[in-house]
DNA sequence: CGGTAAACGAGACGGTACGTCGTGTCTTTGA
DNA sequence: TCAAAGACACGACGTACCGTCTCGTTTACCG
């Protein structure tokens, strides 16, 4: 049996994009604040109800407009060991947090609700992607006898990223370069006495 | 040379006072966007221009309630070992940030402006004080033996403090009371293979 | 020359009185304000472009839905004299008029443009028609000898006719049952001091 | 024991005065309909709230406009005789009422709530006052001997402000300059054969 | 009898205005 | 001279309808 596929007008998907794309613009100059539904639906040439159809708010479109232009995951380098890779994953991570863009989207994973569908694949897209693939290069390590076999993996990946993204908050615009290198080395080798 | 104390009446402390309190009631229920100027100076019995008089903004009033109500730093407790204070530390960590209340720090700190004053105290009060706890219990593992003395002790730190404050906005409500417990014996073990 | 009767599928009568009943149905409880488009097409289960189709905006179904629904004229009592006919005429009328659907009429009668053809069909429906009525009556009085030959017949269907319309709109729900009658007696007495 | 005269800043009375000017010009060009609420604030140089603060709503503000500008009553002519006086400010009244602004007086007259204190006094503005006018000439035709002691003056002034009001609706645009005498003089001189 | 053209329901669209809320500035009166 | 009260200009909020448009579906007519 056929599905009934809707039976008004269907929604243009070009309205969409043009939302988006206005919410993306005013983001980079103006931050959060400046996306302001009516702002939104000015630039993109679109009615206010339009905008709300879509999205029930401005943060809302916000998180959208993030989502879609964003890098939509790592380029992860396949040539190089995991360890280095996960080295570059860090880093780059790192610069893309340090970037006023990237400072939004961390006020708005650590401002947005828990429940919402949106705010989870939000999640999903910004952390969810790049620490699957950091599961995979740790695997990687793991298999090439670098990582040993034992390791609590999830708690080693919340280790890694948090401790980017504490920087991030906790001390903004003091992640130099070689950051991401310190701690993947730290981590790597231990802390306690007994090892050392 | 006598400094002219003010000519008029004097600001009221007792002002202050009920303007914190005001907002922190606001920030409870309702969270950071129910802590509006006008709320609460209302609330206050206060005008408005008063609440500008002593912050200038809405932010910063829920920062400076914040950091009147929060626990000024935690109760370390001297007696144990210091890894095991280090555990016991995180573990309330987590549990604060895990509060509503918590979840509006995290917020503002992940939303704050970088430069101003209140925001560098915001962030003082409520990460750095903990930090220097952390350092100092991290010090005296190192003097008891527990801890390679040759470790960078930010980046241990940030890995700490980093794993917690992820976990809670990537996976919120995920952080079970162990879960402090595996970071610490992960970071202290290492996961470098050749260690093993 | 036959007229090429339409192509297409024909319009349906029963579209057009679902239309005029639901936006009847809004204009008792609610008034004017009520009849909105969009509300009139959601009750008649009707799409919005087929109540375009056969009114241009939301004035002209309200009209139209008086029309349909109101006494197409009053049963005007043969068996009387003309004059008490006509008494009783003015006060039915001013009875409808107190009524609140009745308000409505006013407030269209007084709102509308003058030229649309709509107008002019309602203005006469609702003023003509009776105003026909009377002018019948008073000719009928004016052979029966109850009134004088030479009056300005129009003027005089204006003085009863305005006396109710006035009273309605300058000073509401003032108009006693037996307003109407004073009337009639006044304009038939004269007011001239010669004549009495 | 004085009156507490308010506390906080008083209402500004310029801005009164500028909200009712910007109605009334949007009010000549455009009617009722151009009189929102938003234009209004806008051409006054004025916030929305502010708007709100003086008005309840858009239909009050243009009622407000229209007392503040029009002729707060007629300049009688004391000089001529009673009946001649009346007969030019039943003139009077209709070519106003023919105007476009007059119009709109006319369809808020009928248009507006019956209990509302500003439509109270609109009504008084615009019929109270010229009724009361034409009365005191009634009364004065009575005592000159011109107007029999026993009318109903009351019934009398609604018939005689009624037609004009009437023919105004009914069949716009037909009032010729000496309409009123014609009423007048019909009044006068009665309807009924008996007297002629 | 099958094609076609219009009417139909649904509802998305660009708009305009609504009435409310909060901001940050200002101007009073009262203490 | 500061504090309360609150009016003010501003601007965004989210909602309601407007009148137009595009769909897929239905129903007559005409070839």
């Amino acid at each position: 049996m056929v599905e009934s596929r809707g039976r008004g007008r269907p929604r243009d998907p070009q309205v969409r994009e043009a939302i988006l794309e206005a919410a993306y613009a005013l983001l980079q100059r103006g931050g959060l604040a400046a996306v302001t539904m009516e702002g939104v639906a000015e630039r993109a040439g679109v009615g206010k109800p339009t905008v709300y159809r879509w999205w029930p708010n401005s943060g809302a479109v916000a998180m959208a407009a993030l989502m879609e232009h964003a890098a939509p995951a790592t380029t992860a380098s396949r040539s190089k060991s995991p360890i280095t890779a996960l080295r570059r994953q860090l880093r780059a991570l790192a610069e893309i947090f340090a970037t006023p863009l990237g400072r939004s989207v961390g006020a708005m994973l650590a401002a947005s609700d828990t429940q919402t569908e949106l705010s989870k694949s939000f999640r999903n897209h910004f952390i969810g992607a790049r620490r699957e693939e950091g599961r995979e290069l740790l695997e990687r390590a793991i298999e090439a006898g670098e990582v040993w076999r034992g390791i609590d993996v999830d708690a080693t990946l919340d280790l890694l990223y948090g401790a980017v993204f504490y920087r991030l908050i906790a001390a903004p615009a003091n992640i130099d370069s070689n950051y991401s290198d310190r701690i993947v080395s730290l981590l790597l080798a231990g802390i306690s006495a007994e090892l050392h």
